[in-house]
DNA sequence: TAGATACTTGACTAAAGAGATCATATTTAT
DNA sequence: ATAAATATGATCTCTTTAGTCAAGTATCTA
């Protein structure tokens, strides 16, 4: 499980998306860049990835902008990770398939879901409330 | 934690070094390439690194090749994964750094460190006992 | 209805890293 | 001597990632 650049912003949107989804007007995508230094056009890519997920909704013209449109409790940071990062396309190789190289692969997977298991624990909502009460610590020891 | 094929790489040659570490001719670059069809000069360069590092010894010349120098009950695949392995640079990012990226970073983090766990639980000499019971499975629940 | 605001789309570029290769030099057993 | 190996440093190509751009479309507000 590989954190890129992508994920992270695609986490982070989502993130502000549903810590303001109670009021009702739409998040325009110049109050995301503006808070979290994430470069505009970048975003843009990565919510048409998101989109077209289902997880959020877009509104045009004046006044328009993103809303959260997925209960946030449904949602991990796994299943973002997995949506907007890379194919996980398992190291390129030209090696024979051995029962040495079976076994470490296992290994490798092994290790992966383990990352995998961390991370399908935390949801958004999780998240959102951790925010709220300033406590980064002491969070799923 | 992300295993790439140079690591992979990595991992094969120290488990075939380690097999063979009993009889006491060392082991041509050549053996591990037919055997495993690891691009031969990548390998070179590899071995360098672990030669580098002290976990293996060279023997040049004719009759020449590599040895183990390290006791496979110390080094698991951590240490192999981290030795060869990228820097972990952690994604170059042009984001500020605000409350929402720092319990991120965290949750990324606590992802790395559960697969660093699991890999620093099999030792080379695990290893080499499991490739010997031809028991591909059961192993570390 | 004009203009400002904001999303849409598709193509594009730059930089970094990964995987792999090569030529040449050096060492050693036989 | 010669064959068999490793040593070294440079280089190369391909893919991915991060990020950009321009032209277009929709919608609110005055």
């Amino acid at each position: 499980m590989v954190i890129s650049a992508r994920v992270h912003y695609a986490c982070l949107a989502m993130l502000e998306l549903a810590i303001r989804s109670n009021d009702g007007t739409p998040v325009a995508i110049r109050e995301i860049t503006d808070r979290h230094g994430v470069p505009g056009p970048f975003l843009v890519q990565i919510l048409r990835t998101l989109r077209a997920l289902g997880w959020v909704q877009s509104i045009r013209g004046s006044q328009g902008g993103y809303r959260l449109s997925v209960d946030p409790d449904t949602l991990t940071l796994l299943d973002i990770a997995e949506a907007v990062g890379s194919q996980e396309a398992g190291c390129r190789t030209e090696a024979h398939s051995t029962p040495f190289a079976e076994m470490l692969q296992e290994h490798w997977d092994d290790a992966a879901e383990a990352s995998r298991q961390i991370l399908s624990q935390a949801t958004l909502s999780d998240l959102v409330e951790q925010a709220r009460h300033g406590d980064a610590t002491m969070f799923y020891i």
